[in-house]
DNA sequence: CATGAATGAGGATTCATTCAT
DNA sequence: AATGAATGAATCCTCATTCAT
């Protein structure tokens, strides 16, 4: 009875889904936003109306704007990271399987995601060193991953044995950023199309599979 | 008197030139502040002030900050493929030879043209529509640059002759950029070393490389 | 058990104390931060915070900022007045005896309520029709009780005849008002040593003083 | 010729004049403001209003709110010290008459520059330390002229010979800007008449007149 | 009574752009 | 052509106050 109690009516039980929800859908306006306009174009305003709140509210859960723009993208490279992984390697895959579906999984993450382009391509013009250190932590997992497919593969005899493990991961990383990154970004001269996807993982398998 | 007479009678001939000077060192400004702190913090004042002119005479030139910012990354865009261009290719160079080149220059070249990685990076942030039609005239050159090295490498037998040349060009240019931005940008994991450039070059030498 | 007894049985009492405590908390909070940081910085959160409680139950006790202000001042002053009076007159004690006393007790008083000077001054920028109000009836009191040992003063022949007991009270109270403030006031140019309250004790006494 | 025409046409004189007069407006206008509403219900918006400028005016003339206070504060404090000093003291006038005058002076002066009273209070709750000493490197002076008048009394046997004249110049100061104070506070409880501001100067007389 | 999340009306400050000189 | 003073819209952030729980 109390435990029911006390997820019915009880010191602010009600209060805090609320809080907590809007929360939510302060950082989802957000995303949204920063990944629409940019970070310069967007304003705090547009932000807490989009979210349904008033504009102090967003000061609840960040001390400004920048920190913001800050707490988002964690939470995107969080998601992101997370999208990348194998959760359901097949049986027979090869590290080459391995290293495909993940490249395309993160071009299909970023299609959704139009934030972690911006990120991955380090803006200069956002300047801003918080967003900067938010992204250090979770750039290296990611190589690590890569680092890891590579290095079963060349145990494998699949990829070519003299591979600098590292700068190579590096390498791939890099492309899987810009590919993914394409999948958000709508100009012409740097498309997104199936075919370019295919290439570049192609070019990736090409360099890296054992003569 | 002398000084009111160098003022009149040269009829427009000092005047031109000093105008052109002028414009100039407005460019020089321009070019030298966005990409030390990107277009939102960058101000007209401190462009004007840094061409040693008046706020209003950037309005002579442009017709409005992102304008100004136009005009500067077709300036800078220019230069860069200019330099990518293989001047002086040595009698026997094989087309792996310059493509490693190219790739070399243009790293080269954003080291000392800072504005140049956020256009690379087409930064998210900008939003800003001509910036984006700025440089589309000008990758293009550099992809095609890119596919007649291909090319002659897959006419010489040195490259495969499977190349999806155009995809394959894309992916190279982009590699590029992204090596040439790390030049510019000074974090910590996004390395600059000379041991990543060469991975980078051997990455692409391999992938494009006849079995 | 015993909780939830100790809730419901006192029938108030409890419950009064801890309402009556917290009263007091609350007030001593907002004596500390205004006094520290002066009207316009201190924030209702600041003295919630200080009193361990929430925002909301301040507006208990007051129906404003302001109106806080002006509860802890009246306060303060009838603190204040009570200081000031002589509670233990020396048998043998002179008039010029008592005002001394008087006003080296109203130095000491100050020295340790920081919000005082605050009012006595009367502090322009605050603009706050209420505060002035809560001074007004206690400024009266301070300046009866020096008109008091005035005219004491004067029936002893201890002082001149001639005097004009209300106004030169005003004055006296004045001097008083200013010295007590520099207590707190730690400003250079507006020193606070003891030679100086010497000097304003004395200045006052030969300005009474019968010739 | 050209002197004529420097000061009717050329490079910018009329621009200069025309700035030079809204910068005096602007600090008219601040004083006014400030010293009506106090220096935190003061806004930039009805100061500028009141100036007739634009808000961003403002800040070509100052660089914050606060810097504002200071800059029209420095010149209150020069245009009261300049007003106290006896421009035009009479042949036979004794040095009583001399510390009489300056301290009428002083109080006619505040009754037209409200700003200045709260000066002289030296607010706790500004806060503003640069306020401070803004008017620190004006108090000293004020003192030294009343020691002076005070120096020359004790000299003429005017004054006591025993006065501490630093001391007595600094109890004199605190009475001067105390009645000046109230000439510009209009309160019930610290009147501001013609009998109080006499009462104020006998006491003075009286105590520092040698007996 | 008590809480503290939510509100929203300001207010200071910035800066691209204009225009009288 | 050149100046730079002036503009004023736009934006981030603060905080007294309210009210559902």
């Amino acid at each position: 009875m109390p435990e029911v109690a006390k997820e019915t009516i009880p010191a602010g039980g009600r209060r805090r889904r609320d809080s907590e929800a809007r929360r939510q859908r302060i950082l989802a306006a957000a995303r949204s936003c920063f990944g629409r306009d940019g970070y310069a174009k967007t304003t705090i305003a547009a932000i807490a109306e989009r979210a349904g709140v008033s504009n102090g509210l967003l000061y609840q859960f960040c001390e400004s704007k920048e920190h913001l723009l800050q707490v988002v993208l964690e939470e995107v490279i969080r998601d992101w990271v997370r999208a990348m992984v194998p959760r359901d390697r097949p049986a027979g895959a090869t590290a080459a399987n391995a290293l495909e579906a993940m490249f395309r999984r993160s071009v299909e993450f970023c299609r959704n995601n139009p934030l972690l382009p911006a990120l991955l391509s380090r803006d200069q013009t956002l300047g801003l060193q918080r967003v900067q250190l938010a992204g250090a932590s979770r750039v290296q997992p990611h190589r690590e991953l890569v680092a890891s497919i590579l290095r079963e593969g060349i145990d494998s005899g699949e990829f070519r044995a003299d591979l600098d493990v590292a700068s190579v991961a590096d390498v791939i990383c890099q492309l899987q950023a810009d590919y993914s990154s394409r999948a958000y970004r709508r100009e012409s001269h740097y498309p997104d199309t199936p075919e370019l996807i295919d290439a570049a993982v192609r070019f990736v398998l090409d360099a890296v599979r054992a003569p």
